[in-house]
DNA sequence: ACGGAAAGTGAAAACGTGTTCATTCTTTGA
DNA sequence: TCAAAGAATGAACACGTTTTCACTTTCCGT
């Protein structure tokens, strides 16, 4: 009773359009095309009758012709993970603003993007995958994306150009660290900490080895003992853990960077409330990220930041740009990163 | 040179697996769709060709023809709100492990479905949507969506009948907060809390609305004057602003019900650190939805639990149900609470 | 008023799949 | 051995769009 128009599968299709407008199926078609010529008026009259009968096109048969899904995927080993839950909620915004939208997959916690979980993705049709694991071989990944465009987020070690010299292979966003740790560093030593530990991510994890390389240098390079590695996964109970290792069975320390806040709040409760230590007086501690939650009372973290705003913003850049010219050679975007200071040092 | 098939658009279709397992492009579909009638062995090889050629039936193509995308929009105020994220997490994977994918998007922080969002999701085709958001009217939304089916996550106020009967007009997740509120409520009580106060979530939501009003009736039934309510919006920030607004401007409390855990750890961190009250010696506090990290140190929060997993599972049951009979009435799952008893009480 | 360029138009052909429907092949029971 | 029932098969159509390609109309400068 309520549908009278006649619907065949409870959604308005292009042909009805053109029918109540009284022009062709393909005027429909321009109508919602901006760049077609079509007379104005003519697409004004099919737009307010598509409205009327609360038409848009089918995007399952514009994909199929036009070969763009319009979807990006995701993976992610954990969503609830504050960065990346984070890292995905400005990114949503950012593609639904380009008329995209975001595709969710999970993996395991253990960052590796499995072939199975990669086909799976595939048949999807995403335009684009951001490749935030980075455990696996480009070459791999592009074998299971024969037409999206993977995005790769890069951690440079050390040693590595950090210009775009002799550019990327691959699209790539290179997020260098060695400002936000040479500013920690130095912040550290000027309070006079000797014996810096490294509670660490996941071993696997490149964003993990290549902080913790870089953190290396930077010690030596300012004449520091290279850091006690306390071995964790990114995770608040592991670093926890840690630390109760480091100062039990270990030799302490008198400084601590987390290779993430959350592993940092893991730290801090470790010494407050179980070592009995005090911070900043007896041990510092500095994270990496800054989350929203690091400003949190109970924590009030210092910590190296990556401007999740710019990153977002750098991320949709090279997709849009990889998009609109798939024949264009490896792109690339540079991110810094700075120290936040707050109250877990001096 | 390494891709010698031929492909058209760096994908393989069913025309070319066909042509080199010398069989119609049919026997491919049928291969790929477990009830039809084809002999096994020719599916077998059929299953191998394709797997050299790295074929999987084109999902837009299929959706078109089938009428079903395998995607589930989700529509969230905020991914990175800790609640959400771990309830997208656990979503994601069910939905994964049952052939469908996410679709996330992204409304105000108010908390309201706009027609705009919806008119946008709705061209991606979601075969579902999961209304958290309840700010939206179902004609609205049935409006909007006109294929996909909307799901609802439903919380009784005390006077609605908590059970089944004269069935609820939408599919929908009910979740009966009464039983984790009383045990709450109790134990405060047998801890000789008198002054109660309620740190709201936003008030125009539901959710909140509900667990305010349920509160106010087990209070009421155990003797208990009715609660202060101090306004806020589920974040940490005004939880916190809240907390001393009550303490310095307001009357002050015994025991605070914070609408939800980020809400309780604000709450906490200000009566600790900003109005140097103790808790539990001085306030008892008492959250909602036993986040992961309502067990960190520096909270170890009591809390009102929702259980994550159940919760996942009925979301998935109801739409799965729905999707294998379009026709059937209204369907409905059950969701009871229980409180989790930490540090912050006693 | 005229020629040519530009804009506007719709029929037909894609895009890659699932489904229907006759037809052929195989099995089964007596 | 035969008829009938059932399984296996492929041609043709359907799904809802965009794109191409001729064709028609409008616009503009002289």
């Amino acid at each position: 009773m309520s549908d009278d128009s006649g619907m065949t599968r409870g959604r308005a299709t292009a042909e009805m359009v053109a029918q109540r407008a009284n022009v062709s199926r393909v005027a429909v078609s321009r109508a919602f095309n901006p760049h077609t010529s079509l007379k104005p008026e003519k697409r004004d009259l099919i737009l307010r009758i598509a409205q009327e009968l609360n038409y848009t096109p089918d995007r399952a048969a514009r994909a199929l012709v036009s070969g763009r899904s319009h979807l990006v995927g995701v993976i992610v080993p954990d969503v609830c993970s504050h960065w990346e839950s984070q890292e995905i909620d400005a990114l949503t915004t950012a593609l639904q603003n380009e008329g995209f939208a975001t595709l969710l997959f999970k993996t395991r916690t253990d960052y590796s993007m499995d072939e199975k979980l990669l086909a799976y993705m595939r048949g999807f049709n995403p335009d684009s995958v951001i490749a935030f694991v980075e455990n696996v071989k480009p070459t791999t990944l592009a074998r299971f994306l024969d037409r999206a465009v993977p995005i790769y987020v890069h951690y440079p070690y050390p040693g590595e150009t950090d210009d775009a010299e002799a550019g990327p292979l691959h699209d790539r966003l290179n997020v260098l660290q060695r400002a936000g740790i040479e500013q920690a560093v130095a912040l550290l030593q000027g309070y006079g900490a000797q014996r810096i530990a490294y509670v660490s991510g996941l071993g696997k994890s490149r964003a993990n080895t290549a902080r913790e390389q870089m953190l290396r240098t930077v010690m030596a390079e300012r004449g520091l003992p290279p850091p006690v590695i306390a071995p964790s996964d990114y995770s608040y109970d592991m670093a926890y853990a840690a630390t109760l290792d480091l100062f039990r069975i270990g030799q302490g320390a008198d400084a601590i960077f987390a290779a993430n806040d959350v592993g940092a709040f893991g730290v801090l409760d470790a010494l407050r409330h179980e070592l009995g230590l005090r911070v900043p007086e007896d041990v510092k501690v500095v994270g990496f990220d800054d989350i929203a939650q690091s400003h949190w009372k109970s924590y009030n973290l210092t910590t190296v930041k990556f401007d999740l705003e710019e990153r977002v913003r750098a991320l949709v850049r090279l997709i849009l740009r990889r998009l609109n010219n798939p024949a264009a050679p490896a792109l690339q975007e540079t991110l810094q990163t700075r120290l936040v200071v707050r109250g877990t040092v001096g």
